[in-house]
DNA sequence: CCAGGGGTAGACAGGTCGGTCTACTGTTGA
DNA sequence: TCAACAGTAGACCGACCTGTCTACCCCTGG
């Protein structure tokens, strides 16, 4: 790292992450578009020039946010599976439970992947940003089935995959808690199907 | 209907239908934000003033779009439900071709629906025409599964549309017919445990 | 012949967008 | 002491947004 700045290290970089936090919340909440930067300025108390040294556009700030929201929800989505114990068929039925418990959340509005690449065009950044995240998240759950023994991993990671799409899709609509404990139940069926307790 | 108009019936509300269909096309492929009144009046080489006569304000465009687009997709998903012959249990597979179908065409883009959720503050006109849609196709859907002797046709249902919407979500990120193949393989699967073919 | 309705063309207003730029303030290490 | 740096405040730019309004054209029924 070169030698030294002249500013207090607690205080470095301190805006950005008031930036992105207040990002995270208008993007969320009211979409991408929706959000302007001006306002995402004027929440953070931040002045705009001090924006701009951090984040060269506000395509940069909206990968930066979609970087956040996955660390979030793939922390989630692992505590929930982690939480239903060693076994790695439970685990794919109690992964489903960080979905119930986002769409309790206050302020739900589904799949911030999904509703983002429904305001980007395909082939920009943003977008490819999005389809990566879904694949990260359908390897994972392939790997905890083929650790559990099932049949067809990449079939069963493919049908869970699209039940949780499904009850995050539906949270834009309505946070209706029931569509996750359908999604819960539906994979928990799934699961037990793959693994050879029926023909 | 009041006397007669000074125009040949022929061409009367002709310019509406042009705007609609340029608006069908540009809101679909780009976003409902992203497709400006200016260009959609551009591109159906019409007047604004013209506009403007059909439609108040932009938002009574996109309801005329969602309206259109629920008439297009409604009359699909039964058409590939009546595709599968008489049986109920069959249709509620075989509806699920209707999604393979879309997702082959060209310029897919996911569910209109749900896109139009993800750009639209809940509660508004826009928001809650998308939540009505989502509605009507499972009350079909759960009619068919009582149809069908589904020993619980509402959870049948409800699990059936947790895997179309998640085909559907996953469409705007990628247009990869695996997911529709996969969606109407996990239904099959789903329905067929339904029928009671295995406790 | 002419009133009136459906249409076109396009200027215009008022606002918001993302982004740049200038000028200033505090703090700190050399 | 002072240069360097992280920050603030806010004017400003050009582009684009929705929506209004004026002016004109063309066709047709009375």
């Amino acid at each position: 790292m070169p030698p030294a700045t002249a500013m207090p290290a607690a205080r470095r970089g301190q805006a950005r992450d008031k930036i992105l936090a207040t990002a995270f919340r208008l993007f969320y909440a009211h979409g991408l578009r929706a959000a302007g930067i001006d306002t995402i300025i004027a929440e953070s108390g931040v002045a705009k020039a001090t924006f701009y040294k951090y984040f060269s556009a506000k395509d940069e700030l909206i990968l930066a946010y979609l970087e956040k929201v996955d660390g979030l929800w793939t922390g989630q989505l692992h505590a929930a599976a982690e939480a239903a114990g060693p076994d790695p068929a439970a685990q794919l039925v109690g992964l489903f439970d960080a979905l119930d418990g986002a769409c309790r959340g206050d302020g739900y509005r589904g799949c911030a992947f999904i509703n983002a690449a429904a305001e980007s065009a395909s082939g920009t950044r943003v977008h490819l940003r999005t389809v990566a995240h879904k694949e990260h998240i359908r390897a994972w759950i392939r790997d905890l089935a083929a650790q559990a023994g099932a049949r067809d991993p990449d079939r069963l990671a493919r049908s869970l995959t699209l039940v949780l799409d499904g009850g995050l899709a539906s949270g834009v609509l309505d946070a209706d808690p029931a569509a996750a404990i359908a999604a819960r139940d539906t994979a928990a069926q799934l699961v037990a199907a793959s693994l050879g307790r029926n023909p």
